[in-house]
DNA sequence: CCATGGTCACTTTTT
DNA sequence: GTGACCATGG
């Protein structure tokens, strides 16, 4: 079957005429270079060499993508490459897209869809969807999202007896999901790691990757995973990538994962034309698995690798370029690179403390308005040019409450997802099994939504006969009405399911077995040709799209009237998105395709056009710039989050360090960084400190403005002198010896507070009392001076650790924490 | 079999 | 405060 594909790719080669105008166009314009004006010489340099391996590390602002737009356009122009045989992969479907458009504008969109264009995500699904097969999977699988993969987990952590409330669910997701970033497979994770979850967790990744199977499904860790295990079990399958991929892009390369990073590897040893783009002080998805080591080796990984820096930006004034650095020179890990700006005008960076969440919502309402007026001698700021960036979603509520009430429009970036909607995952539910039939969980899911009278004891039996005979839910349904399993009304009920969706798949227009995405102008050549060969196939069929179709499976399934007969208020609003739904499906020619674009690319409508400010989290902000942004929250245990530094200890706190930087670097103009004294967590009144961030902020970037108190706000005589003193300790003290940070007051909170932990019960809670089992031998435990280490001797609560980089120390139990049981 | 009410745990960050 | 989950009663 590949073979065939190469084929067919070598025929569109020689016939389809594409690779002619590509050429012709080369010929036609070599001499109009002008993506290459207005590229600094480094950026320039970026763009001209085009062989061997490439580093380019690009700083916050320094026009990274302008780079890589431009290296793209140059190695089309020039003739280098056709733009099929260029990959480049980014992470966020945002990104691929900009890229797309970039790219397009400079060397024109129809001669350059660079099929090859996209995120790690979608260019598997690419490749996997071609050599199904050597996976284990029917070409139509599905890709299951968080929510299916938890449900499916949690199905098989029951069915072993698994006490749920020690070990949760997400837990093992947790573990699964890093053992695939990883690139491992079942039998692949070391032993070290075996007394995970309960001493089980490998057994229950091979359970799970074998219900994955019979699911025909895989999760988004697997896409990658299977594709790796491809190209190292298949060498010819290999070589045909190698052959075809000449030049290889990579954005964003400190987000790359142990996977993604072999995954690049594999590819590129064959052409070694590969360019990294990437900025080591902006890796803020370790958590997650990406590997800032990656960027790190990367002239070792590839000999002779050329290292281009990137160091003039171009977004951001002195003030707020000196303030970023200052907080990031206090990380110790990183290359190092030193920005530099022609500008010479601007604001300082802004530093305010409020009593509380509520009081720091007014402040920053009051200042956009005033911003938008124009103030203090500036240029107005339209509404769209300012954004508030936030550590953790919740803090967005008390801005959200805030704006409605004075009536500043605003927009969150990284809500909940459309697709994540109850109803537009019950409406698509029915569309998978209709489209693949194996799909259990889609059909668990909708059996009995809307409500048709099959409850547990049904569904039990389901699952049951499923089981037994070794086949899918949906024909053991059909069993249990031909045997008259159930009670004659569950029977009757679930034989007019099982009818319906016989009929709904005699009426799928598109076969099955054509498994080819469908996403318009992201067409690779290949799949073009298959399209063809499919529609043949078509004919006979009934006509009937498959928008119309869904129209009816929403119809005669009852959903569509199950909201409708829905009282509630929010059921009107579901009806729209089910309508939403129908309509972006049109854009896609099967059903295939559009699942599949759902659940990979789909991403917030977050368009909506309009004057607004924007909100989102620091993550959400990450390659976005604002001539006016607000950083709120910035409080020790907030920002940097207890958790991270829980959970990774001084890693995690350089981990925030940078998307503290990633945060200020976002400011074109203006930034203004605050704090409170009082945050609700859970509706609980935390007393908080501000963030060591704060005390990192170089001064004489920093203008520290007068508590509010005197905004004419009713506050309390006690709060200003509060805040007095927060300021004193924190911001205008502290900054003697700045190079210290060890004596930096944050430093000393942090200190006292790991080595407190009950001091604050209510965060400490889970920490502590997971750590209170006594360590034993072997475990991995962690130490915040010492770093990683295996127990070696247990004496009461003395424990003897051999610690990786500090050798064998002596140290008090409670002065370490387990590092087996945290997600790595 | 289904609807209701009470309890609990929970909040990072996402392809 | 909220949402998910479970137990109870109709």
């Amino acid at each position: 079957m590949s073979e065939q594909d190469f084929d067919e790719q070598n025929a569109f080669e020689a016939a389809s005429g594409i690779s002619l105008s590509a050429q012709a166009m080369a010929a036609r314009s070599a001499s109009d270079t002008s993506y290459l004006e207005g590229l600094n010489p480094p950026q320039l340099e970026a763009v001209k060499t085009m062989n061997g391996p490439v580093l380019m590390l690009a700083g916050a602002g320094t026009g990274k993508t302008k780079a890589l737009t431009a290296r793209i356009a140059h190695l089309v122009r020039t003739g280098h490459a056709r733009p099929n045989e260029i990959l480049a992969v980014t992470f966020t479907n945002k990104a691929a897209r900009e890229m797309k458009n970039r790219v397009g504008a400079s060397i024109g969109v129809a001669v350059a869809p660079l099929p090859w264009l996209g995120t790690f995500h979608s260019i598997c699904v690419k490749i996997l969807r071609r050599h199904v097969e050597l996976a284990g999977l029917k070409p139509n699988f599905t890709i299951l999202d968080t929510d299916d993969q938890i449900r499916l987990l949690k199905q098989i952590i029951r069915a072993e007896n698994i006490d749920e409330k020690r070990f949760p669910p997400r837990l093992l997701a947790g573990y699964i999901d890093s053992w695939k970033n990883r690139a491992l497979t079942p039998e692949m994770v070391p032993s070290s790691e075996a007394s995970v979850y309960d001493r089980r967790g490998t057994e229950f990744y091979a359970l799970y990757q074998a219900r994955l199977l019979t699911l025909n499904a895989v999760d988004f860790g697997d896409l990658l995973l299977h594709v790796v295990r491809i190209f190292q079990t298949h060498s010819d399958v290999l070589a045909q990538y190698q052959r075809w991929f000449k030049y290889i892009l990579v954005d964003e390369y400190q987000d790359t994962n142990v996977a993604q990073y072999l995954w690049l590897r594999l590819l590129a040893s064959e052409h070694k034309n590969i360019c990294c783009v990437g900025d080591d002080d902006q890796s803020i998805y370790g958590w997650r698995g990406a590997e800032v080591g990656n960027i790190l080796k990367f002239e070792k990984d590839f000999p002779g690798a050329k290292v281009i820096r990137l160091e003039q930006n171009y977004r951001s004034t002195p003030h707020i370029l000196a303030a970023a650095s200052g907080v990031i020179e206090n990380n110790e890990n990183r290359l190092g690179k030193t920005l530099w700006t022609a500008e010479t005008e601007g604001e300082k960076v802004r530093l305010i403390g409020h009593w509380d969440g509520d009081e720091e919502a007014r402040w920053i309402g009051e200042e956009i308005e005033a911003y938008q007026r124009g103030t203090r001698g500036l240029d107005p700021v339209p509404l769209d040019g300012m954004a508030i960036l936030v550590r953790a979603s919740f803090l967005m509520r008390s801005l959200e409450d805030r704006f409605l009430s004075i009536g500043i429009p605003y927009r969150v970036i990284g809500g909940p997802r459309f697709y994540e909607r109850l109803e537009i995952r019950d409406a698509m539910a029915y569309f998978r099994v209709v489209v693949s039939p194996d799909d259990g969980l889609a059909f668990e899911r909708i059996v009995n939504t809307p409500k048709r009278g099959l409850g547990d004891k049904a569904q039990q039996m389901i699952n049951n006969v499923a089981r037994q005979n070794g086949v899918s839910l949906l024909e053991a349904s059909r069993i249990i009405v031909d045997e008259k399993l159930l009670p004659a009304r569950a029977c009757n009920s679930l034989g007019k399911l099982v009818a319906n969706f016989d009929r709904w798949r005699s009426l799928l227009t598109a076969p099955a077995s054509i498994s080819v995405d469908e996403q318009g102008e992201d067409f690779d050549v290949i799949d073009e040709d298959i399209k063809v060969v499919g529609k043949s196939h078509e004919n006979s069929s009934p006509e009937l799209t498959h928008v119309e179709l869904a129209e009816i499976i929403l119809d005669e399934s009852g959903y569509t009237a199950h909201w409708k007969n829905d009282k509630s208020p929010d059921a009107a609003g579901r009806l729209e998105n089910l309508k939403e739904l129908v309509k972006a499906l049109e854009e896609f020619e099967n059903f295939q395709g559009f699942l599949e674009h759902i659940s990979l690319v789909m991403d917030n409508a977050s368009d909506d056009a309009g004057e607004k400010v924007s909100i989102m989290t620091l993550h959400a902000a990450k390659g976005l710039e604002f001539p006016c942004v607000f950083l709120p929250g910035w409080e020790e245990g907030l920002f940097p989050s207890q958790r991270t530094l829980d959970e990774s200890g001084l890693k995690g706190v350089e981990e925030e360090r940078r998307l503290a930087y990633v945060g200020i670097t976002r400011a074109e103009e203006l930034c203004t960084i605050s704090f409170v004294a009082n945050r609700r967590i859970y509706n609980q009144w935390q007393n908080a400190l501000p963030s060591q961030f704060i005390d990192e902020l170089p001064p004489e970037h920093v203008d520290v403005l007068t508590p509010p108190g005197l905004h004419g706000g009713s506050f309390g005589s006690a709060a200003p002198r509060k805040f007095d003193g927060i300021m004193r300790g924190s911001a205008l003290e502290g900054r003697a010896e700045k190079a210290d940070v060890y004596n930096s007051p944050g430093w000393k909170r942090m200190q006292s507070r790991t080595k407190r932990p009950h001091s604050n019960p209510s965060v400490a809670r889970n920490a502590v009392d997971a750590e209170v089992v006594s360590f034993g031998l072997g475990d991995r435990v962690f130490h915040q001076k010492f770093g990683y280490g295996a127990v070696i001797e247990v004496d009461g609560d003395k424990l003897s650790v051999a610690f990786e980089k500090a050798g064998q120390k002596k140290v008090v139990a409670s002065y370490v924490t387990g590092a087996g049981e945290v997600p790595f």
